[in-house]
DNA sequence: GACTATATGTCGTCG
DNA sequence: CGACGACGTATAGTC
């Protein structure tokens, strides 16, 4: 990782154009072959930046400019550096990253859903996770106390998106004589208003998840054994 | 913006729970007080982070830490970074970026369109740009040559989400009894398989747009004055 | 503050 | 490699 502070203007030209007048910034080079430009805000997002698989050209630079770097990627997108004046310049070998352990994510949250059906309703059993479609796999196909078919969306937060979705898949799951009448919901971990006046609107349920009860009621199963 | 090159473990506790096991990595901490944690790869993403506003607390290590780092923002979001060796650490003054000039993006698309409506057929007018709806701007309202509304929706990539955003505007327009009947146009620099599908089986007209040559239309129109 | 739409989104997965 | 959906999406603009 090569970390480099200088005063630079900048030119990209790719999926758009833009440009960066001078002023000091850091350019951070990765082992991956990736460079981005950063100013001293903006939180991670770097200002302009070209990702990996690309080319780093170093040249030197005539008058005002000390060096001037050219990345360019198989695109053909192009970012050019043009430094006047450096102000550090370090390397550093970091080695590869055994990488990040996440928990709480939506697939996560299908497993634990899945294993309690009935927090979408007493005597909700299980038909299978992952219901293949022409469109896309359904979350959860299952069946509530009646015998209904219900295609369950989970979300970690439900947006109008996540309705939309389910709709699709509704629509397509109707047509199939063996499941039809199929009801619909939706289940997240937090549902935005919009969302839920859609979705209600189209008969779809709406049901919240609390992470951390069914995270819970998990680790007693498996205490269990 | 200061920069630190640690061997360090981390550990998240927000929207999700996340640990990184301990190697070396930058740490960049900037002005507007966000801090990521950067490997030597996946591009400009860093591993983990905190974005602004938020607080960062540094306190001396027991046993094997040199340093642990806590970062919290107001919504409790938690990052925890405990050091084992500090191999690097060094700051920098930037001051406030002038900023990236950009050129190319949708709004972009929109306006030359707009000025070029006959790209849309023979004959096409323009109405208004950004007509307001209940549930927000539609693109672009006009009449086709036979003077039937048309509603355009503009994207850079055409996708599946585009055309649900115009069948809703359209279903919308359609009960406005001075617009209806309204067609819809779908018009995009790329319109993906799938999208192209979905719009076609509801009746919306796909049009590919060609930035360059609207770009060069406007040109030519520029140079007549 | 809530909601909408955009993004050089980026990133993984799967056909 | 392209298409698709998720993301701690972030971010800007509007109401």
């Amino acid at each position: 990782m090569r970390l480099v502070i200088a005063r630079c203007s900048v030119d990209y030209a790719g999926r758009l154009t833009a440009h960066l007048p001078s002023a000091p910034r850091l350019i951070l080079v990765k082992a991956d072959g990736s460079v981005s430009i950063h100013a001293d805000d903006r939180a991670y997002k770097p200002l302009n930046w070209m990702s990996p698989p690309c080319t780093l050209k170093e040249a030197e630079g005539d008058g005002d400019a000390k060096a001037v770097w050219t990345v360019e990627n198989k695109g053909g997108e192009k970012l050019i550096i043009t430094m006047e004046e450096i102000l550090h310049d370090s390397s550093h070998e970091l080695g590869v990253d055994p990488g990040l352990i996440k928990d709480g994510v939506e697939a996560h949250l299908q497993e634990l859903l899945a294993d309690r059906m009935e927090t979408l309703g007493e005597g909700s059993t299980l038909i299978r996770r992952e219901y293949p479609t022409a469109i896309g796999p359904v979350d959860i196909l299952g069946r509530d106390a009646e015998g209904t078919t219900i295609a369950v969306e989970i979300k970690r937060r439900g947006e109008i998106d996540g309705v939309e979705q389910l709709t699709r898949y509704l629509e397509l799951l109707n047509r199939d004589p063996r499941l039809a009448p199929v009801k619909g919901v939706f289940a997240a971990q937090e549902i935005k208003p919009q969302a839920r006046t859609l979705a209600t609107d189209r008969g779809i349920r709406c049901v919240t998840l609390d992470y951390d009860a069914l995270r819970g009621i998990e680790d007693d199963k498996l205490r269990l054994f």
